[in-house]
DNA sequence: CACTCAAATAACAACGTTGTTATTATTGTA
DNA sequence: TACAATAATAACAACGTTGTTATTTGAGTG
């Protein structure tokens, strides 16, 4: 049923090795032969095998993806912006949705290049794999592998930073942290600790927790925030859905941002414009993250030595939800 | 680096044919020569090199799924559905998420076996392959590859009757229908012809539009139609996310499922257990789905004929959420 | 103790491709 | 016109595996 290589060089008349080179553009055939082949090789509708090509050439132009729970969204974007990337640098991407040891075991069989793992839970034994392997998430410091992430307490750190610089006294965190996530637990860690180094309040309504990370929980904790007449002049946001939510609560209650209150949304996703309002955002932007992973991927496959743990630097990016703070408080 | 079956015939000094065998329990060997090689292979972390193996056997026990928006989650619980069932089928699930056309390439030089595309947007011109494809999604009478759908409008056609037998005479629907989605579309229709052929009144406030298919739009939707002091007995939701919505609104109203208003979800998620009250819904179980497409799987990797259109019939599955309606309007 | 017959194992071809080596065709030069 | 030197193409081995065929080993028999 598949057109081979020597199909083609039966209808060229030609050898079949000739044919090889043709295709992969060697200087070694003649211009004229190259272009009838080239020809013929389309109307045949000859694609090549790869099970025969990486298996003389072991190598396979493919990257695997280990991404156990695609039904938490999270990564979604990433694994979209993962894959575009890796197509620039022609490589193909395969994902597989199995437990991480199953998964390394799959791609092992197909000899992929090198392998990508979403470390979600983190994982138990390392699976032998033949194949590099780069984790994305959590960076504990005794992974088999080499691990990117983002540091998740910097990025709220760096938006205290912020508003602090701009005056701002009273501050709340808004974000989820009923799972036992180390991920959130980062966050309210970098924010406890902005507070104390800029020495600023820290009351019951400094850190909000919300049970889920949807959009409706955001909007019920910032309900309930102004509800209160001392509430806060900013408020940092620990998700994007959390984001929206807020967001909706306080054009409900007829306040405005950023007069009446900033905003700094902790967020990934490359734009953020199904907002009316552009949102300030602080973590590190996605396509950071995809050149550092295809960088350290590419150097894994060149068999070069990485760094262990890499902890990328989130951005800040200030729009017109963030405002100066001068009014209301008393300012010394 | 790889360990090979001649690595293991080494080790176990038997040629490596007698491995091969071993290793694929043939009853060619000797039953301790088998356990010796077996135990062999495992110690050295023996992984079957599938290239090789697919290039001579000609299948590789692997189906691709074609998923191009994985951003959009409607599919995940479908996938990972699909992938926990083709495991017991033993077969590999590997994913893509390009476009149509070039993941098809791409599994076609991966020599999977089979295919299944999400076919969301219409597809142009399809892709050749040498590999059975059957799609998920809206079954249009051309399309070049067999198609498995549910019936949409069946479902909520079902509802509304299951509705209207147990006495409600006044059911709104509510969906989202901005973006010219023809599955949103369809469930529109069941609905209008439905309410017509049980002779029910269709009003203003009989079928809702939201923006969006975000629980908050459901929310929304529902606290509006709340207000109205004629608001339908019976309420139908076009998905999972606006049903979780909807509950919060009747709940924040001070009105009770199903005493006031009975409540039916558009659904195919397998429980639905994140939500306190038990949701009545309507739609074809994710379970039937996803061995409707393996048996067409395996029935086209056998190469025998399948139906070319295959409307799945949706289910109704009658909770608390829903009671018989005898009281408030005047019945005849 | 030779001799058949089956059991166990070994050897080999094939799958489709690539890289290397061998052969043939084509040119340029004396 | 003969002879290198080079360009173009062909032939072949190898990749790791499986299935088929060939060989060896070990019983069982007269």
């Amino acid at each position: 049923m598949g057109v081979t290589i020597k199909d083609i060089a039966k209808a060229a008349e030609v050898s079949y090795s000739t044919v090889s080179k043709a295709l992969r553009d060697s200087p070694l055939v003649k211009e004229p032969t190259k272009q009838k082949i080239i020809k013929i090789a389309h109307q045949l509708g000859y694609q090549p095998n790869v099970a025969a090509r990486s298996l003389v050439s072991k190598k396979s132009q493919t990257i695997g993806v280990v991404w156990p729970t695609i039904e938490r969204v999270t990564h979604s974007a990433l694994v979209t912006g993962l894959n575009k990337q890796l197509e620039e640098l022609s490589y193909t991407t395969l994902i597989s949705i199995n437990e991480m040891e199953d998964a390394i075991n799959t791609f092992n069989r197909y000899q992929v290049d090198a392998i990508v793992a979403f470390n979600e839970k983190n994982s138990r034994e390392p699976a032998k794999s033949t194949v590099p392997i780069v984790t994305y998430g959590i960076a504990h410091e005794d992974s088999p592998f080499p691990t990117v992430d983002v540091n998740r307490k910097q990025a709220i750190q760096t938006a205290v930073d912020h508003l602090a610089r701009t005056g701002h006294r009273s501050i709340s965190y808004i974000g989820d942290m009923v799972q036992e996530d180390h991920l959130q637990e980062e966050k309210v860690e970098g924010f406890r600790q902005a507070i104390k180094d800029y020495d600023l309040e820290l009351n019951s309504t400094s850190i909000i927790k919300v049970n889920d990370l949807a959009s409706y929980d955001g909007y019920e904790a910032m309900k309930e925030l102004l509800k209160k007449t001392d509430h806060p002049s900013a408020v940092i946001s620990g998700s994007h859905d959390l984001s929206k939510g807020i967001l909706r609560a306080i054009q409900e209650a007829g306040r405005s941002i950023p007069e009446d209150i900033s905003i700094i949304s902790y967020d990934n996703i490359p734009a953020t414009e199904d907002l009316e309002l552009p949102l300030s955002t602080v973590g590190v932007p996605l396509s950071t993250i995809t050149e550092k992973l295809s960088e350290i991927l590419i150097a894994l496959i060149n068999e070069e030595t990485v760094e262990q743990s890499i902890y990328l630097k989130p951005e800040l990016n200030i729009t017109q939800s963030c405002k100066a703070w001068n009014g209301g408080e008393t300012n010394e």
